[in-house]
DNA sequence: TTGCGATATCGTACGCTGTACGATAGATTG
DNA sequence: CAATCTATCGTACAGCGTACGATATCGCAA
């Protein structure tokens, strides 16, 4: 009993991953962190609660992912592509119908995972981060732009009125997104599907 | 030595408010909330923060407030009143000049109160708590309905075309304060006020 | 003036959070 | 087989919201 050791237990380490790669592991960790994002709310994805999930200590973590912080970047990376090539799926033409599809993407993105879009503006980006913004932006504008150089636009005129149509169609669409997963759409009692034809009409990129 | 008290140490509550109403304390623990929510975010506003800043304890704040949610509730309803108040003195007319204050006093507000902003529209709010927004879109609907009004619609296309005109006004506007707030307007390099007259032009309630 | 009941104040404690540190068991290498 | 390296995670600490209960002070009746 002469023994009071600084710490009290130290219980055993025990490999407990079923993956090979270290790249796995943190995709897995993000993925677990994104369900519980999904099912319970920000609030909900504690390291604890990750951890615990993947029958890991929660310290574990730390191994694979820069804290908290990280975690919620590698969400919000996944959110970026995973939204920025739904749109682009969905609107492979430049005609109305297709900024329709990719509205409708975009919307549909934000409607079922209203937790993670929300993260995905509110979260900080370093200017490493930026870029995925950015992407998502450029291929919109490029669109726009080849579209209206068909329709006889060239030179500062059609730089200036690509970056004018692009951004009034994004800006529209991000309003809209962020009303509707906060439930601040009850004032506007039609369906979802009418605003978006009712925004097309009027911010689209052609036929404004 | 014979006094082991079920708790150690019990120190005297002494009055040290210097304000009369019950009103005025919930008020001026409100402002000190908000305070610290625009100088230092969201996540510096805890009621130990606030109460230390009062000169108070921390459970002291529980007499006048119903705990953190209350304590967001306050500071949403008075970003709200602010927010309406100051959109409705600058958009006095129903001209093309009276949205263009308006749209400015709103983006204004979001700018210069962008972590109230966020809370305003991230805080989950009861349905008596959306009486404020819709006041604020209320009184919008009826400023573009008297204008249509006048332009000869009337009776159903009137209330439609109000609602349609008035929601994409706001989604426009909300979209860019969230944006803007938020920093991702980078990819948009012209200036603010240049933003609000290209949306102006083509989602404003008249001359769209 | 005195006494007493009501009330506002807040110290303490509990269960949570993120995470720094360090001990250890298993894998890896010679 | 022995030595070293490393992934794992128990412990601990500060800080969070807040339930509970002790108490100093206030307002009011006698």
């Amino acid at each position: 009993m002469t023994k009071p050791p600084p710490t009290k237990t130290t219980r055993p380490p025990t490999r407990r991953w079923h993956q090979a790669d270290q790249e796995q592991r943190r995709e897995l960790i993000t993925q677990t962190a994104l369900k519980l994002l999904h099912q319970k709310g920000l609030p909900a994805v504690t390291m604890r609660a990750v951890a615990g999930k993947l029958g890991v200590g929660a310290m574990t973590l730390y191994t694979y992912i820069d804290g908290q912080q990280g975690l919620h970047r590698e969400m919000v990376r996944q959110g970026f592509e995973k939204l920025n090539s739904g749109c682009a799926e969905n609107s492979t033409l430049g005609t109305a119908e297709g900024w329709r599809g990719g509205a409708r993407a975009y919307l549909r993105f934000a409607m079922e995972n209203p937790n993670l879009y929300r993260l995905m503006f509110d979260h900080f980006m370093s200017d490493d981060d930026k870029d995925l913004l950015h992407g998502g932006f450029q291929h919109l504008f490029d669109r726009v732009k080849s579209r209206l150089s068909c329709e006889g636009y060239e030179g500062d005129n059609l730089d200036r009125e690509s970056r004018s149509r692009a951004g009034r169609f994004w800006i529209a669409l991000h309003g809209l997104a962020t009303l509707a997963t906060a439930g601040r759409l009850v004032v506007l009692e039609g369906g979802l599907d009418e605003l978006i034809d009712d925004l097309l009409k009027h911010v689209a990129p052609d036929r404004a």
